[in-house]
DNA sequence: GTGAAAGCGCTAACAC
DNA sequence: GTGTTAGCGCTTTCAC
């Protein structure tokens, strides 16, 4: 593949010119701008990022680590991101994680192998490990700085790591507060992985409902699923072969929740007369099944979107300090928790 | 962030030993290698993958250019790129074209820029300039070989540019036979931008199934979308609209089905009793609604397994010639087309 | 406005 | 097994 030498001689000028031209961070004569573009051209020439960041120490590649790049929900961060940089030089370098901690260290060092500018991350850690790994992450920024980190959801180390975070306590909170309005008293929760933030977090919600209502936290109600949608299958079959009396599923989120709807509807229980049921995430297959799930919408768009331009600014002024940004989310009533909803579909972005 | 040579330093050896510690191109004396390993830990040193680029012209990532990242049908390709990929040193780059050419063309440029080993690529490219394209694509290859490209789901030209690709002329046909042979006279087909590559071959199989059982083929019978739910939504609507009489609705993909089937839920018409409805992809969404699509499966998570084996194999033997390998699909019938299937939710990959 | 040349951090050829 | 060193392709002083 040509090199920029090359296309300096064949255009008659030094390579330095070119360069200049190509970054435009000096002017050049428009004779010899026209003149290097063609040959540029002819030759088929593209800079080699490689060599500019060695001398530069900048790639405009920034990583982004996700549990899963496969969901729907990853899909609207995606689009936020998308649009956020669209008018930027900046590209994304994708990793799915698959909630596995060890495959998430290799991706944060991969991609600071890679001297990406600065990393998006979801983390899957262990509540217990949180802090260190905050510190770990940071570490090995330009000039001894910290290394620009933005952690998506939840909050990691305000100290160390900055975030745009969901309340997920109260998320799951105010999810359970309806369902006890409604009337129900024997809440199947489909939990995730409670060692996990997000896991931990939401059930705190649920538990916090429970209390209020001085209704008690029964162990046998609480079922530790992985988010899947076949772990909500499980849960729901699982608490039947148990004998558990329910009268409502309340699912940490969507996916789980179109699994348990299976399950309910194999054992020919009606949604919502018999048992109600809610998800979380507001993702668009919620509202294929029927009924509807009634659900809690995070604004997964306006994570990417806010979480480029933020994590942009850390890029661009490296001595900011680590900052907390919350983002609000909202409650969606649908037809599994209340008969008289009508049915909506939004095919709008999809 | 450190150094190579910071590590050697502190080690108390050459950067040569450091280096063939961590290539593992030559041995390395055990205790070295121990001595190496903790110091490496201990200053958190990552090798800077740019300057190995530099010196040996690799980088072990790989450029993926497809339209939609965030479509279902995408995430099984990039299932089958993470396992297949799994054990290797290889890391993907993901760029969403958005069905835009132009798009299309910056991220093959910027992946040239950041030196990938090699492309996979499901071009949005017309039909027209497929030639032209081809023959750009696989310019600049290191040593003045051509570079290596792989096209997902069609051929572009099988002189240049390798691929894995679908049959999608008898894939449509075979759904519109099936239509003609329930009975459906009048089907209505909702067609990609026939300027497209996938959208001329699907509507080519469309029209060589109604030729052959000596139908006419009635343009106000097709309508040209663009492969999203909203569109097939409109094409119904617009149908209705126009006053067409139609007792089926063949769809170029699940996606556009689903929007067609929220359009005919709206007008109260039965499927299938009076329309029929088929898409294609066999998508997950496609059997949450209710009745469930029928459909062809794309096996989308082989086309990621074999299509990354392939371009490895194209990466490493630089002088092999263009392969081009069929990708076998399969008819799904569901209840859209026929009441009496079975519901099924397959919520194993989910 | 333009050019010459140092050097970013690594690999690989070569010497020992 | 280990060390020395040239040089990958660019950016960026510094002269002119």
């Amino acid at each position: 593949m040509a090199r920029m030498i090359d296309v300096a001689r064949k255009a008659g000028v030094s390579i330095a010119t070119v360069s200049n031209y190509l970054t435009g961070k000096k002017h050049v004569g428009l004779e010899k701008q026209r003149l290097i573009q063609k040959v540029i051209e002819e030759c088929g020439y593209e800079v080699n990022i490689a060599a500019r960041c060695l001398k530069s120490n900048r790639t405009y590649n920034i990583g982004v680590a996700i549990p899963e790049i496969s969901s729907v929900y990853f899909t609207q961060i995606f689009n936020g991101l998308r649009d956020a940089a669209d008018d930027t030089d900046y590209t994304f370098s994708f990793v799915s994680t698959n909630f596995d901690f060890a495959k998430e260290k290799q991706a944060i060092s991969q991609f600071k192998r890679s001297r990406v500018d600065g990393i998006l991350l979801n983390s899957c850690c262990e509540m217990k490990n949180k802090r260190e790994w905050a510190k770990k992450l940071v570490s090995g920024g330009n000039g001894g700085k910290s290394f620009p980190v933005l952690s998506l959801e939840y909050n990691m180390d305000s100290n160390y790591v900055s975030a745009l975070y969901l309340d997920n306590v109260s998320i799951s909170r105010e999810i359970a507060e309806y369902l006890l309005e409604k009337g129900c008293k024997d809440i199947l929760y489909i939990s995730a992985k409670q060692s996990t933030i997000v896991g931990h977090e939401r059930l705190k919600g649920y538990k916090e409902a429970l209390a209020a209502a001085h209704i008690p936290i029964r162990k046998e109600y609480i079922f530790e699923g992985n988010l899947s949608s076949f772990s909500g299958y499980k849960a729901v079959c699982d608490a039947f072969e148990r004998g558990i009396i329910f009268d409502a599923v309340m699912a940490v989120n969507d996916q789980s929740a179109i699994g348990a709807l299976k399950a309910l509807h194999e054992k020919k229980i009606k949604v919502p007369d018999e048992v109600m049921l809610t998800g979380c995430d507001n993702i668009f297959p919620g509202t294929l099944v029927s009924p509807q799930i009634t659900t809690v919408n995070i604004p997964a768009y306006t994570l990417g979107l806010e979480g480029f331009k933020l994590l942009q600014q850390m890029i661009e002024e490296p001595d900011m300090k680590p900052v907390q940004k919350k983002i609000v989310h909202s409650f969606i009533e649908r037809q599994s928790t209340n008969k008289n909803c009508e049915s909506e579909w939004n095919l709008a972005r999809w």
